[in-house]
DNA sequence: TATTGTTATACTCTATAACTATA
DNA sequence: TATAGTTATAGAGTATAACAATA
């Protein structure tokens, strides 16, 4: 018969894979980010690139793109978007006139100041169901995991 | 002067958020698995989804849609792919004829069988770089993240 | 020759709405 | 009326290759 299948699904071999359980919590977290964000057409990967765009002004573009994950090709599209939308600056360097160095405009800091505190409050909520302790623990570990852990 | 940007990138307020993290977290997991089956063609979608119906024999296509997160249109797609492949069956239950129940078939279980040696292989490498307690501990705080801890 | 960025394009994932057949 | 699944389709996000300008 078929009457298996019990109500909270045995995920099997996945209920302790790193990768999956990556994907679950991910998902989470950028549906936490939506419901702060709905309304303001603001996307995780555009907000994360003016972050660091502001904690590095001057960044070349492929550089960013490089940190971020993102591929050259669909950073220029981008770029462009966020240059036309006036909150980024791409200025060519005359010691390297292949490159884009881009700043933040006033405009994108102001964008960014004006949603940094929901944007804490975002992450906040995203790992509420931990306690403190847990939610450094949580953060430490994914730092070392992607590189991003001080040596 | 422009010659800020330093070799290792700033990342400002994204350096301890956790959806940034869990993002690059997930690619380098994701980069693991295709590393170790690029050749296969299989995909981490396809291998979780026999996985739980491995563990789950008879599962409705609605509920694994739920528990990976997946919309039952794509579900639908993915599933009658797979039954095309050979790998699942579909049956209508008689005592609801609008709900699909799912089982491999002999082909389906004798590929994930095949695989699970290098599954585990690459489940490990994704997390290689943390010690074994570590990864024990990252496990445990993904599953309560993703609502999969033991209650 | 190699590098930086751009364009064009295709492919996968994911999301929504309208539909059917059953309950 | 509500539910399970399906179809069609549209939209992100991401990938590759070919290219121009520069080093």
């Amino acid at each position: 018969m078929d009457a298996l299948a019990p109500a909270p699904l045995a995920l099997g071999a996945l209920a302790d894979d790193p990768g999956f359980l990556l994907r679950l919590a991910q998902l989470r977290a950028y549906a936490a980010f939506f419901d702060e964000f709905a309304d303001e057409g603001l996307t995780p990967g555009v907000f994360s690139m003016l972050l660091v765009i502001d904690a590095n002004p001057g960044v070349r573009q492929g550089v960013l793109a490089d940190a971020l994950s993102i591929k050259p090709a669909n950073m220029a599209k981008t770029m462009r978007r966020l240059e036309m939308d006036g909150l980024v600056n791409r200025i060519t360097p005359d010691d390297d006139r292949r490159a884009q160095h881009i700043r933040l405009t006033d405009k994108g800091r102001a964008l960014i100041a004006a949603h940094a505190g929901r944007f804490r409050a975002q992450a906040e909520r995203a790992v509420a169901i931990l306690k403190p302790g847990e939610r450094r623990t949580l953060v430490a570990l994914l730092q070392k995991l992607a590189g991003r852990d001080a040596p």
